[in-house]
RNA sequence: GGGCGCUUAGCUCAGUUGGUUAGAGCGCAGCCUUCACACGGCUGAGGUCGGAGGUUCGAGUCCUCUAGCGCCCA
């Protein structure tokens, strides 16, 4: 798309970045050096990685870490450079980015700085979703579902003023300890007579209430559930809703905490027995602890009846290996739900290709459950540039921040100071304390646009390129890089960050099975480079249309090989006969047209050039491509054949002539229509007649054919056609008689239309001369005919 | 459960507003090597368009129902 905007005038603006802050980069790092960031653990200048990866990993402090980060991405880039450079990607590579650099870091930290002042981005104590090995929060975005194993256990609550109780069904019962609610539906008569009562938690005996909410599914187990804090989403919704305590068990490091019974948020009517039971779960795992739970319920009476198995959807990190869970936590979150009806219309206006991803994004908007929490408790990444005091007592007083200026941007206030303080402040009565997270990914390359445009940093560059034209992606982001980005750029400057968004299906394994690590099915590209060529493997991947998946191919790239060894061969062709007898270049005039057939050639491909530029307009370049070399095959089979022998022709005769300055006209078009698709090879035969880059010159029109074709009218019949299709039939009479193509053929009749024939009349001595047809009789008929009597035939 | 996409020759896919015998490439078969191309050329065989019903003079192409596959969201 680049080069085809490059080539019809445009100063394009392509700039490459590299994503590399973030938890990726962080386990690559760890896999390969062997280490682990402790950031409780002092900088140590003297740090080398071991040659080889210890089975331990070894702890390092976090600006050791931090370095080791940036030492493999620098290495990474490298790489990736190399590729993107093999593969002929024009970008500018003068305009490089890199979220994680400084550049970066500060236009990320005053988008977050802009976003505070304004109350967009704000921190607070909440329900987040929690990963227990990666000990960190993410974001909704970055959730996913997968279907688990998992039981429905049946638990019975005495009331607490009556005799009697009732049974709920739940997949979680080591939460139990937290419950802080029963729930059911109102409309459920079953349970309407038991609301507004209490019950005891068995085991714990905890008091807690039986409440009404939509929310509870009377089909769901029992139709009664346990509200936990906090089990999943719906735990919260149910908390935030019906106004519940929070009872907090399960720790960052997904090992149940300890809780001392009957004491405040903890009363309990039987507190030994609860401290007893309890004793024997905390410190264990969620998973230990449920086994463990399930035993005492039993042994207790309180499990009614054996565990029901069922597989469920379990919502995990998209990252992660083991369950999420739902922690209480201080983060910082950017509003999008007040946002909803926007972001909504800045779908509807964005210009998708397809156009049926807008459903993805539209879907996403509207199921919106929470804010962006843009917090990560991990190491390599933008800090967020905040500071908080801490006041007499010691105490951290979150609701005041210390906002960074903006001039000093990029901040980092583990080593950073606010203004105002000294280093031996920190973490002081009376002092400060840096906050310790960094961003999410997502908050940085959110702000890709504007890093890119540099944003306040260049305010000319700024002002001519954005908004943007075209943001190119896969699908499986645009919940989240493409929305974030809308998103910002809504909030920072009230428009769309682009005007239109390409989204690309994923390449699939040779089988079509999605390509990953754990699979052992990824194909790397630098291979498939270096034996096909790049023209090759660019003429496959434009095969794949925008939206569509498309596996990897190596037949579709001897394909493009060859198409690419056909344009080499076809131009040596066209420009042998474009060259004098003194090896110069000497090319009639565009006038020199006047062979019929010449003309309906330029007809057919003032046609191609129109459909291929308007392909490319609407960002499809597979139809493009299609569409021109559907044209070129024919082109050589057909007409070069067909013309071949009076292109050979001395220039100074009409008819050579006519050939030599269509073959030329046609051979220049064609040329520029590949050049975005096979940049290599066109631009080699561009070298051999025509000074300059073909990547640089104008992309054909149909208008500069006009001086070969006038404002004639397109001959209702082709007189391409109708030979080439009389051509193909005394081919086929050859191959039927097993006879090479040169053998001559004594008598060709053609019965036709009055029409056709006159057709086939206006290129008669071409179609001689490529058949070898030494008598050609005609006659006008009602019933189209062709015989073909070879001469000396046996 | 809601939504989106796909289902056309052995394989991978085109078929734009419904209109003459449904196209391409790969693969397959056969033939052809001086004169652009054997890292090739030519020719050929092979589908009635997932299924059912409907609208229409006419449907792969519009509508309804239905089956299977994939994806997104809950």
């Amino acid at each position: 798309m680049a080069r085809f905007h490059r080539m019809r005038g445009k100063a394009v603006f392509y700039p490459m970045g590299w994503d590399d802050n973030g938890l990726p980069t962080e386990r690559r790092v760890q896999n390969y050096f062997g280490v682990r960031c402790d950031p409780t653990l002092p900088f140590d200048p003297d740090f080398a990685p071991p040659s080889d990866p210890p089975k331990d990993p070894i702890a390092i402090s976090r600006p050791n870490f931090v370095a080791l980060c940036h030492q493999l991405t620098a290495e990474d880039e490298q790489v990736f450079e190399h590729l993107w450079r093999t593969l002929g990607l024009s970008v500018d590579w003068s305009h490089t980015y890199a979220t994680i650099s400084e550049q970066a870091q500060r236009v990320s930290q005053r988008g977050f700085l802009r976003l505070a002042r304004k109350g967009q981005v704000r921190q607070h104590t909440a329900p987040t979703l929690w990963d227990v090995d990666f000990r960190t929060a993410v974001s909704q975005a970055e959730l996913e579902d997968r279907e688990r194993p998992g039981a429905y256990h049946r638990i019975h609550f005495p009331r607490v003023d009556a005799p009697g109780g009732v049974d709920i069904e739940t997949t979680r019962p080591e939460l139990l300890p937290a419950c802080v609610a029963l729930v059911a539906h109102p409309d459920d008569e079953r349970y309407q007579p038991l609301c507004g009562t209490e019950v005891h938690t068995p085991m714990f005996g905890v008091r807690v209430p039986v409440l009404a909410h939509q929310l509870a599914d009377p089909e769901k187990g029992s139709g009664i559930a346990m509200i936990c804090t906090f089990g999943d989403t719906t735990d919260v919704v149910w908390w935030r809703e019906l106004a519940l305590p929070t009872r907090t068990i399960v720790g960052r490091d997904g090992r149940l905490l300890p809780v001392v019974w009957n004491s405040e948020g903890w009363e309990s009517d039987a507190p030994e027995e609860a401290t007893a039971r309890y004793e024997e779960l905390v410190g264990r795992t969620v998973k230990q602890a449920q086994s463990r739970i399930v035993e005492m319920l039993a042994e207790s009476g309180a499990l009614i009846g054996d565990p029901r198995p069922i597989t469920h959807p379990v919502k995990f990190f998209e990252k992660g290996d083991r369950p999420l869970e739902i922690v209480s936590s201080r983060q910082w979150f950017v509003q999008t739900l007040p946002l909803r009806d926007r972001l909504l219309a800045r779908g509807d206006e964005l210009r998708w290709h397809p156009p049926y991803m807008a459903h993805r994004y539209r879907a996403w908007v509207e199921g919106l459950n929470a804010d962006w929490n843009i917090s990560r408790q991990r190491f390599f990444g933008v800090p967020i540039p905040v500071w908080y005091p801490v006041d007499d007592s010691g105490k951290i007083v979150f609701d005041t921040p210390l906002l960074a200026e903006e001039d000093r941007l990029p901040v980092d206030p583990s080593t950073d100071i606010p203004t105002g303080y000294e280093e031996s402040q920190r973490g002081q009565p009376d002092g400060f304390i840096g906050d310790p997270d960094v961003m999410d990914t997502w908050a940085t390359s959110s702000l890709t646009p504007q890093i890119a445009a540099g944003w306040e940093d260049d305010p000319d560059l700024f002002d001519r390129v954005f908004p943007m034209d075209l943001r190119p992606q896969a699908h499986d982001i645009i919940r989240t890089w493409l929305f974030a980005t809308v998103v910002r750029s809504e909030l920072e400057h009230q428009s769309l960050p682009w005007t239109d968004a390409a989204i690309s299906g994923w390449v699939l394994d040779p089988d079509r099975k999605k390509m990953s690590k754990s699979k052992g099915n990824v194909v790397t590209p630098l291979p498939l480079l270096e034996k096909h060529g790049a023209d090759a493997v660019r003429y496959w991947a434009a095969g794949g249309r925008p939206g569509t998946d498309t596996a990897v191919d190596e037949g579709q790239m001897k394909v493009g090989r060859r198409l690419a060894i056909k344009v080499l061969n076809a131009s040596r062709f066209a420009l042998g006969r474009l060259t004098g007898a003194d090896g110069t270049l000497a090319v009639p005039g565009a006038e020199a047209v006047t062979a019929p057939i010449d003309r309906a050639m330029l007809d057919r491909l003032a046609v191609v050039i129109a459909e291929a530029t308007a392909a490319f307009e609407e960002y499809d370049y597979a139809r493009a491509l299609e569409r021109t070399e559907a044209f070129f095959w024919s082109f050589c089979d057909d007409y070069l054949e067909l013309v071949k022998t009076r292109a050979y022709g001395d220039a100074s005769e009409p008819g050579p002539a006519s050939a030599q300055a269509a073959l030329a006209l046609a051979l220049s078009a064609l040329l520029r229509l590949l050049a975005p698709i096979l940049p290599f090879v066109t631009e080699e035969v561009w070298s051999w007649w025509k000074t300059g880059s073909i990547h640089t010159s104008s992309w054909p029109t149909a208008t500069e054919l006009d001086p070969a074709l006038g404002d004639r009218p397109a001959d209702p019949v082709s007189v391409l056609e109708v030979n080439a299709e009389v051509l193909g039939l005394i081919r086929r009479a050859k191959t039927t008689a097993k006879r090479s193509m040169r053998s001559p053929v004594a008598t060709l009749t053609v019965s036709d239309t009055a029409e056709r024939i006159a057709a086939l009349l206006q290129a008669e001595g071409d179609l001689r001369d490529a058949g070898g047809v030494l008598s050609l009789v005609t006659a006008v008929a009602d019933t189209a005919a062709v015989d073909v009597v070879l001469a000396g035939g046996d």
